[in-house]
DNA sequence: GCGAATTAGATTGTATACAATTTAATTATA
DNA sequence: TATAATTAAATTGTATACAATCTAATTCGC
């Protein structure tokens, strides 16, 4: 039964599963993130913020693969919310100096739950776990 | 070096990769997806509907996990390119009925080579390619 | 050292995503 | 069968993403 449009099936494709996935994995951290009052995006900024400390909107946005047009409104919301301060560097005007606050901190013990929750939630054997965490790194570096 | 934590490292984390991963792919698409004036999600809907010729918007959201709010945009921008028709279910009418046009079956000819030049950036082996398949399925059938 | 090229971040415009609500149609039930 | 409950889409509001452009600061080439 094959025919030549096999290929543009949705069922055959790599990349929509990828896509799907992607969205329904975030879309379960909503429960364990609205207890704390972040969104997913904001969630990942603040890992690199808390391991970081202070760390440019340049360099962050090579860590989380997102660039100034979305950073720049994540990190003014981060900053209402007084988890991050922005601050231009006096080396080089240029960069924007991103640091955690001591609010910003506390939030990390409250964080401490969520990988354990959604490790729980996501049902994959240590090997699929593995060889998932493997493949997806390779596409990352082989992408670009 | 252990410390309590190391879960909530961006480097320890699956969800994140998956996340930067499933973006990255989609931006890679977009070269391919220029030629034929269509973004990504413009994209896997009409791969449905190539298969399909014609279906409710519902199922629609059910194969491609996304929700009314998501696709009757989405579906508006495609019938306005003349690619599908949108019709009231005469049967039941809160149903609407999504239909390929004519010009919308001519895009498939074009789409074709897209899977065959994406498989070309992947650079995954057919190992790979086989494990992230079954994995990813397996975690968007598991997770909820 | 100075004009050109480069660079970092902000801004603008477009297109998703999705939760929550609304509206209209259909089905279930007392 | 009249009302309540359910259902499918559309709408509203918020938050991304990202390409393209803009602005200001810095660096490069001569």
């Amino acid at each position: 039964m094959a025919d030549k449009y096999d290929s543009l099936k949705l069922s055959n494709q790599l990349c929509f599963p990828l896509y799907a996935c992607s969205k329904e994995v975030v879309r379960k951290y909503k429960p364990f993130l609205d207890k704390i009052d972040l969104t997913y995006t904001q969630y990942i900024t603040m890992m690199v913020m808390w391991e970081h400390k202070t760390i440019s909107v340049k360099a962050l946005g090579e860590y989380l693969y997102l660039d100034s047009g979305t950073l720049t409104p994540v990190l003014k919301t981060l900053e209402k919310k007084n988890y991050v301060k922005r601050t231009r560097s006096t080396t080089d005007e240029r960069f924007l100096d991103v640091s955690v606050t001591p609010e910003g901190l506390e939030l990390r013990e409250k964080a401490l739950e969520i990988p354990v929750k959604m490790g729980e939630c996501m049902s994959l054997t240590p090997e699929e776990a593995g060889q998932l965490y493997t493949i997806l790194h390779k596409l990352l570096t082989k992408i670009d």
